[in-house]
DNA sequence: CCATATTGTCGCACTGTGAGACAATAATAA
DNA sequence: TTATTATTGTCTCACAGTGCGACAATATGG
């Protein structure tokens, strides 16, 4: 394998992304670990030469998650001189079989800009890049030590993400298409970190003209059959890239 | 004069930033004019090789305002690669006496994470830097053809505003220390775009709380003489920065 | 047939807001 | 001095939205 080069990628810049997928009734962003180093980050990569930034990202993402078409907003960039380890980034080439020389350009700082995405968790399939041992799923309120300032990045994604929670249309992106009125609910729930008034929020959803009721699900389980409702204008990509 | 070195800078990486100001009745940004050129542009700057983004924003903001301490926030970083044109670069930098190879950094493309700024407009002294002949103010709804994608980023600094109006404290930096309520709600018209009705903006403005009302203004104009206001807990810079 | 859990909906009180009305008042004109 | 004028501060009314609880409807299991 080969480091990759200077001459493909823009020095110093650099991108990492806090993909968020909902399962059970939990929130989770998606996790990589770097090969024996017993290290997580989030999944990030590099811009090419004549590649536009988005394009960069969207490419990692398709590349790890199989999935094209993903909702993805970029919220913040990264600037702080101090905020790469140089060191950490060489064990993890080495530990990959890769050495370079000091002056090498992925020992130098970086720049990195942020972005999240909202997906169907369970339209993925997950694949590992090549530094990397796993990728996986971690609640956001269990997630592992992470390098560099990856912290703080899953922490200014997740305030992003409700505050605009009530301008967007994010849920349409987190729930597969037909859905019940108590999933939306958790979806809810689980971004904003704390729980809802169920008669409140079942009247504002309906009130907001979004949502088309269809027919009743059989659920199986004790009690009255919920509604199945779906999104009337489902945007899969936002007006603002 | 010599250009900015490579060893110096980032390559590939700028700035630019959206000077807010109020004066009058309107909302107004800060524009740059290159020598010789006639060619309009926001201020920006570069990123020294150790030095924080949000610093190379607020030295590069002193350099031209004389101002320190600014309400500055990050809104978006433009990363496509074909934002920017190596021949208008290279104009620029010769009508200021400046010959680089055709293979110097500055040449090369830029990704730009913009920043917004709001200032009281009447604290400013106006510097312009080595390459521009002036830099003055403009009004939003009547700014110069500008380069690049920079009128792109004035929208989108425009939206940013409009959105955070609401839920940040925002007129505190646009304002003098004392004002009126009629001075407070031209502020926020000239952000929205649009009529404000009188009686609901002062009880809502007073509802929150925010605001402290102090002796009467002696206006010298024939009527009744409005309070001066100020804002209780005046913040300088935001907690996201 | 009854108990149980959950869903869909309604009512009530409270808050916030658009819109207009009206008195108060500082300067100017008569 | 008094009337006029423009603007300010406040009030009222109607209406929409929301927190919160209550209650009937209903799918399943005993």
């Amino acid at each position: 394998m080969q480091a990759p080069s200077s001459a493909d990628f823009l020095p110093h810049l650099a991108y990492d992304s806090v993909v968020f997928g909902f399962a059970g009734e939990k929130l989770k962003i998606l996790i990589i670990e770097y090969h024996e180093t017993g290290w997580f980050a989030l999944p990030g990569g590099f811009v090419g030469r004549s590649e536009h930034l988005n394009d960069a990202v969207r490419r990692g993402l398709k590349e790890r998650t199989a999935l094209d078409n993903i909702y993805l907003r970029q919220f913040y960039t990264f600037g702080r001189a101090d905020r790469f380890s140089p060191t950490q980034m060489e064990a993890i080439l080495t530990a990959n079989g890769l050495s370079v020389p000091q002056d090498h350009w992925l020992l130098d700082r970086f720049v990195s800009v942020a972005y999240y995405a909202l997906i169907d968790h369970s339209k993925v399939e997950l694949q590992p890049d090549a530094l990397s041992d796993s990728i996986s799923w971690y609640d956001v309120d269990g997630l592992p030590p992470l390098l560099f300032d990856h912290v703080e990045i899953v922490f200014r994604a997740l305030d992003t993400l409700r505050q605009n929670l009530a301008t967007t249309l994010i849920c349409t992106n987190l729930l597969p298409a037909l859905f019940t009125m108590k999933q939306l609910q958790l979806v809810y729930e689980a971004i904003l970190g704390e729980p809802l008034h169920r008669s409140s929020f079942q009247r504002k959803m309906l009130a907001s003209g979004l949502l088309e009721r269809r027919e009743k699900q059989m659920t199986g389980a004790a009690h009255k059959a919920p509604f199945l409702y779906r999104f009337v204008n489902p945007v899969v990509s936002p007006a603002r890239s």
